[in-house]
DNA sequence: GTGAAACTGGATGCAAGTATCCAGTTTGAG
DNA sequence: CTCAAACTGGATACTTGCATCCAGTTTCAC
């Protein structure tokens, strides 16, 4: 339901979020959050145009966020790189439904808009804060 | 986010629903819902299989809906086509998370959950049933 | 200023979802 | 019994998302 793309998108996000300042190299970021080397660059490209990271090319370079993971929500990133589809019109087209969302449609907007709010209300640095047997990704390095 | 085929299969379902007990053919609901008849026949084909209809051959035959509007919800026919993905565990696979889920696919997977419950929560009849602007689907042919 | 590190953007390939077509089978009407 | 109506299932094509590759550009170190 939800793309790679936006899986993909996430756990790099996640992965230079425990990193706070820190720029880390693509090929980095794909070896350690298992994300295909070359279409991560895609992604993380499409994450740059929409300012939620900054790329440095070069020697030294690599891919920093662009802001605080308290300022930064899940569904910054979704949008990001596949945005959520919310149902505007009845699909249907029929004059007899107008600019009105039918019962049908309604209810899966509905649902579309949960997982926007969901999304919305959840940043980065909630995600890093949270108590939980599993860590979120990221210190990887210090414990596998 | 939702498939095509899910929104196919609603409409149909939907259709099906407004005339209860009557059989329809697949080429009369194709164009009424204004979905690609032949797609729209392998779409039904599934539905058969998970018996939310029924189909028969030959003349005067077609589709009817197998149970009661009430008794079947909308995540019975999402399930039927096109089931939504719930995250069981890490997709990272890795070691430090375990079986459990990491805050960030926790959260992922709460969204998927959300939807989940909407669409059990919400039966054919409640979509027929509820007061709108817009009819739903289905008396089309009176309106148009 | 030369060379290596690292990202960028375009071209391309592959797989899955969407869509079409058609020959075959079942069914009912006459 | 024959024929037309209607679904079934397999083969095929189109489209989009996922993934790879590579030449080009930027940047830093020396």
């Amino acid at each position: 339901m939800l793309s790679q793309t936006v899986e993909y998108a996430l756990r790099a996000v996640v992965y230079l979020a425990n990193r706070p300042g820190e720029s880390a190299r693509t090929s980095e970021i794909a070896e350690l959050t298992k994300v295909p080397p070359a279409y991560l660059s895609k992604v993380l490209q499409a994450l740059s145009r929409e300012e939620i990271v900054t790329s440095r090319r070069g020697i030294g370079g690599g891919v920093t966020l662009s802001r605080d993971p308290s300022e930064l929500t899940v569904l910054d990133v979704v949008q990001a790189v596949d945005p959520i589809q919310r149902i505007n019109s009845c699909p249907l087209e029929l004059k007899a439904h107008g600019v009105h969302l039918c019962p049908l449609h309604r209810r899966l907007d509905n649902a579309m808009k949960a997982v926007e709010d969901a999304f919305a209300a959840t940043t980065l640095a909630e995600i890093l804060g949270e108590q939980s047997v599993s860590i979120p990704l990221g210190d990887v390095r210090k414990t596998n």
